[in-house]
DNA sequence: AAGAAAAGTTTGATCGATCAAATAAATTCA
DNA sequence: TGAATTTATTTGATCGATCAAACTTTTCTT
């Protein structure tokens, strides 16, 4: 009763040694069959669990990764990273590691959050999202030798084969590609897009996406294909207004693709001819209203992550690139096509 | 260089003792100031940030709480939980308190984890989401003595006002009452209200709230309001049908009350006169398309349950039920009234 | 079957901090 | 001033696990 099973206890209770009940937990294939199986009984008749804190202290690893939970400005794209992040707990905890949550006001002030959970053992290493040019946090934990992992590549002049900078993400070109050839297979000729200002490391890759798709065909003239692109800044209503200018200079389009779902949420409500809309994310409200989109796979982003990350740590030599593997992963998206289902808009008329 | 100062290097540094050094962490009252400077000096040359798991080890308490990150079945009404993530978090922090993320499937699955992490003495208490009525989980964690407080009140034949069961919760009814006034006060007679089947905690709350309001008022008979009231399970498409139902069963109404930002979003679409609709938990949709809401106050929440929260496992003496002080918190909503600004309806007519 | 090698198990030390009790220094009191 | 207190600081033990090295048993050679 005076707290809980320790190493001892179970050694005792199996006739064994501490190390041999050790060993059984982290090495059981140096253990003989037999005093395993007594030892494993034991374990489970006291209901031994060994105690976190103190294995840490030993080992000299937390098993712990560090996340930053991002303050959640962009509405409705945030919840991709929700996504993301409970995708990532899910598949760390598959493999004993944990997960560890804190908010920063900024960049800096990130960085004194990484020095803080760095320095303190909290961590093994970071997952860092929302990467953007020139990025000084990638560059302060590089030079202090700590793991990280980003969902996001470097962008500007960040280099992005740089080894000793690992990442994971969705290759947007590939998204607005499938996107764009799925609307044209459809019967669409003269499809139009919906995006961000350049320069965006994200919104340039997605637009060239469609932009080659486009090309590829050569259905449609350079003049043209000018006419059938929109630059605003993101957010639902802006999509709306993208949407009327998008009709004055093109007149009525087969297809529009949108770099995010909140766009493609507002260009959806100045539709009433129910041309088809694609987004980008597959966030809960695309799905709502039977709005097509770009899914980024966050599981195998997920995956992705801790694979890197965990052979990062893993392998104890630290700062040795082993050259062979590879240092980051692309991974492909996938479109989710759905009908206009939900919202019935001859009701709205 | 051989990894990071201890207590004992500062010690060292100082002139003083491993234990002094603690005791300005620590307890740095009685410490004479000179001394205290002098080893705070040394903290900070050093650089020393103390490791936590060996502090842990020591003291056995971990300093973190843990919560499920749920699955996200709910896309858009989520977001609330999030909101209040990332505020636990900021707040918890502030109190040198750490959140670890954990994911379950079920019930039963996370009380498999509770064990795990308490035994494991990674947490040292849980916070609990979206509790239902029969909560296996809060039995459980009673009888076992973990700390614990859950975001949502003890429902059905659970005791609200059980000492073991600390909670803190959003006054729906109280959102509801007064949206309702709200609506009543710019002129609105028949308020209508789209809500989930009875029995449903939260719902039934939040029903009551325009109920009385209504009553309050005088200004619509029963059989009416009857009239006025339409039931269905949560989801956009559902607000549309459910304002599609209402308008045949009461025809025009001067408002329109929602259990849900979900609903709201779908009643506003078939909403051709602009009657205003209210929803429920103020998500970044509802900010996107110009929906009034009620706001479930987040900060608050997670202030109150750190508060009930530390106070438990501060308390040390755990299961002496200090009677004097409240075991629970409810808390009064806001509501944020908007103008119907980001969907140019007429647009799309 | 004796000696070498391999496999299995145990013992003592250690990770870094804090607790508990002992000692030293400063303060109060008679 | 010298004893009695109070305050400040130090020393040794400890939290629970794993490492490193020593030791014992089993298996393999010749």
């Amino acid at each position: 009763m005076g707290g809980f099973p320790t190493v001892t206890d179970v050694a005792l209770a199996a006739g064994v040694s501490r190390q041999t009940v050790s060993n059984v937990m982290n090495s059981p294939g140096i253990v003989r069959a037999d005093t395993r199986q007594r030892v494993e009984a034991a374990i489970k008749e006291l209901g031994y669990r060994p105690h976190a804190s103190a294995r840490r202290l030993r080992t000299r690893r937390s098993s712990t990764i560090g996340i930053r939970l991002d303050p959640m400005i962009d509405g409705i794209s945030g919840s991709v990273l929700d996504r993301f992040l409970h995708a990532l707990t899910e598949q760390a905890d598959a493999q004993g590691l944990r997960v560890l949550l804190f908010t920063a006001t900024s960049p800096e002030d990130e960085i004194t959050q990484f020095r803080r959970l760095n320095d303190g053992a909290d961590v093994d290493g970071f997952v860092l999202t929302s990467t953007f040019a020139g990025d000084p946090r990638t560059r302060w934990l590089i030079e202090n030798g700590i793991s990280f992992v980003t969902f996001g590549r470097p962008w500007g002049a960040d280099d992005m084969n740089d080894p000793q900078h690992l990442w994971v993400d969705v290759d947007g070109w590939s998204g607005l590609h499938e996107a764009t050839r799925a609307q044209q297979e459809a019967g669409a000729r003269r499809i139009a897009y919906i995006g961000w200002p350049s320069p965006s490391g994200t919104g340039d890759e997605r637009r060239r996406g469609w932009y080659d798709a486009m090309m590829e065909r050569g259905e449609v003239s350079g003049e043209e294909l000018a006419r059938l692109e929109v630059v605003t800044t993101d957010g639902v209503s802006q999509g709306t207004a993208a949407m009327q200018r998008l009709r004055q200079q093109a007149g009525l389009v087969d297809g529009v693709l949108c770099a995010s779902d909140s766009l493609a949420l507002g260009a959806m409500i100045a539709n009433p001819e129910r041309v088809p809309v694609t987004g980008y994310d597959n966030t809960p409200v695309a799905a709502a209203v039977g709005l097509s989109s770009v899914d980024q796979a966050v599981d195998e982003v997920a995956a992705g992550v801790l694979e890197l990350l965990t052979g990062e740590f893993g392998g104890k030599v630290h700062g040795a690139p082993e050259s062979d593997e590879p240092r980051h992963r692309l991974i492909t998206p996938r479109l989710v096509v759905r009908e206009f289902a939900a919202i019935p808009m001859d009701v709205a008329r």
